[in-house]
RNA sequence: GGGGCGCUAGCUCAACUGGUAGAGCAGCGGACUCUUAAUCCGCGGGUUGGGGGUUCGAGUCCUCCGCGCCUCACCA
């Protein structure tokens, strides 16, 4: 679908704003007059604090309109909400009523009324009209006031018109907004710098990700768009703060799905002197804490599976839950070619370059990860998959590393840190034989990193969540682009519009629509 | 990257095995002074995502391309 193209109907309301002009109406006005929002248009009637003599100031787009003769009602909707507003020709004059509101207005357009708040005989809360001053035209005509705007494209595409027609959309984002914010609050109350760290950056890590590539030409400098912040707050650990956060965006050069865009919003939180079971009873509170602000409660409905957040959380040993999914003893098969062969004989189809660690993550992710719906944390990861956590003192092929689950998804990883600078080193050069064997999404080495091992960090607990899979649950929307205002979209091959729009401004007729790339697009 | 599905008026959707592209809303003209998906009468609006092909005839069949969704692969 290809909202942008110019109509008929624009060219309607293009003539509109040369009448208006040519009666001394500037459409598009820079000052509005306002006393109340709808919302406090409403209240404040009902508690009887406007009386029959009282003019209120409300402005808002009009979203529908009911045109009967002589007198009229329409719904303007603002900030806070929808409000009916009734205009009468024998209040508003003819040239007011029959002229500027019936002809010259259309739905969409962005008015300010000015009148006393009554009643109706049906008990709809109205603003009886006795100024109407219009503060900016619409041209594109909105889409259906009953049906709104459905086709997914073309919301995301042109998420301000979802945004206007569909207030369960604005809803979804108000909520992402109180989550972030209450966890903002958790971490403050106890202790926690909020602090930001570079997105632009020489050398990229702490994930397994390939990264956006880009230049800075006056230092001719290649530099990299983070995919995490893990190395950078780390060292603010090693430096003296003892609680960090940051709330930011990640970039990942990778495919997208209902549950991956190129650019999230990640929490990562270190604190010094805990490890991962620390870290897991704080996740627990950090999480239910910021469910039940936005939720009300722990118990909600994803997907039309009921979840509870109520604490604890099953922490499962990873080992055991791959065990129970597949009969697959991961500790039996500890040659890669051996777990190859495991994998085979349930019907997988294991990667032939994969080591045993990520042989582990498959199997956690097509087998394990869809089923773990209630809030769980598994447990004990292949320290090969987790460069940057410490070792077991059990077992140095695990690493004290958990991820939590709910809704069938990952949402959160966390380690007890790796403090030791020379298995630090270890694991980077580890990460470089991976990197130059082909693994594209291994880390290079980052030797301040190891310098700043060398001058000493506590033991660490970190912490890493994606912002937007917790809304996706919070909300209930099955895709992360549901939750994400303006999700990557390929914009190659869409037309550009220039020619119509240019007919548009001279008032002339539109030409037909071509096919063109757009100018900002060439490639 | 593979596979499947989709793209029809500004919006939401119809159109059987190929046979004149329709409806509701929106828009335009008219009636109507408490409506709320207002109602009633009338009218305009389409390169059926784009190109090519088969056919007397293509929204429909074939093919290439674009974009999207789902899925597999990939992916901390």
């Amino acid at each position: 679908m290809d909202l942008g193209a110019v109509t008929d109907q624009e060219l309607i309301r293009r003539k509109k704003l040369d009448e208006l002009r040519e009666r001394g109406i500037d459409p598009y006005p820079a000052r509005a007059e306002r006393t109340h929002t709808a919302k406090q248009a409403k209240a404040a009637f009902e508690r009887g604090e406007l009386g029959p003599e009282d003019s209120v100031a409300l402005v808002g787009r009009m979203m529908t309109r009911r045109i009967m003769g002589k007198a009229s009602f329409a719904h303007i909707e603002d900030g806070s909400g929808r409000i009916q507003i009734y205009l009468r020709r024998d209040i508003l004059g003819d040239e007011t009523y029959n002229w500027f509101f019936k002809k010259m207005l259309d739905i969409g357009d962005i008015i300010g009324v000015k009148g006393p708040i009554f009643r109706t005989r049906t008990g709809e809360i109205t603003c009886e009209v006795h100024e109407i001053t219009l503060l900016a035209k619409t041209l594109h005509p909105l889409p259906d006031k009953w049906h709104g705007l459905t086709d997914v494209e073309t919301r995301y595409r042109h998420r301000y018109v979802d945004l206007m027609v569909n207030p369960e959309v604005r809803e979804i984002f108000i909520k992402r907004a109180k989550l972030v914010r209450a966890l903002r609050e958790y971490l403050d109350k106890e202790g926690f710098l909020e602090v930001e760290t570079p997105i632009l950056q020489p050398i990229y890590g702490g994930a397994a990700a390939r990264p956006f590539t880009t230049y800075h030409n006056e230092l001719d400098q290649t530099l990299y768009l983070r995919i995490s912040f893990e190395l950078y707050l780390k060292r603010l650990i090693v430096g003296g703060y003892e609680r960090v956060y940051e709330i930011g965006r990640d970039f990942r050069n990778e495919g997208v799905s209902f549950k991956h865009n190129p650019e999230f919003t990640q929490l990562e939180f270190y604190e010094a002197y805990t490890d991962y079971h620390g870290v897991m009873r704080r996740a627990e509170e950090l999480i239910t804490y910021a469910v039940e602000q936005v939720n009300g409660g722990l118990q909600l409905t994803y997907q039309g599976h009921e979840i509870d957040f109520t604490p604890p959380w099953p922490r499962i040993p990873l080992r055991d839950i791959i065990h129970d999914r597949t009969g697959i003893d991961i500790l039996q098969y500890r040659d890669p070619d051996a777990l190859r062969q495991a994998i085979r004989k349930i019907g997988g189809n294991p990667n032939p370059e994969a080591g045993w660690g990520k042989l582990v993550d498959s199997l956690l992710s097509s087998y394990v990860e869809e089923t773990l719906i209630q809030p769980t944390f598994l447990v004990d990861y292949p320290v090969d998959i987790s460069p940057l956590a410490k070792r077991s003192p059990d077992n140095p092929d695990i690493a004290e590393r958990f991820e939590g689950f709910v809704g069938g998804m990952e949402i959160c990883n966390a380690f007890s840190e790796l403090n030791d600078p020379l298995d630090q080193l270890d694991r980077f050069l580890e990460q470089r034989r991976a990197l130059e064997a082909g693994d594209e999404e291994a880390h290079p080495i980052d030797e301040d990193f190891i310098l700043a091992l060398r001058f000493g960090m506590p033991p660490t607990g970190g912490f890493g969540m994606g912002i937007d899979r917790l809304t996706m649950v919070v909300t209930d929307k099955p895709s992360i682009r549901e939750v994400i205002l303006f999700p990557h979209l390929r914009t190659k091959g869409m037309p550009s519009h220039l020619p119509e729009l240019l007919a548009l401004k001279e008032g002339k007729p539109i030409p037909q629509s071509k096919e063109e790339e757009s100018a900002e697009n060439p490639d």
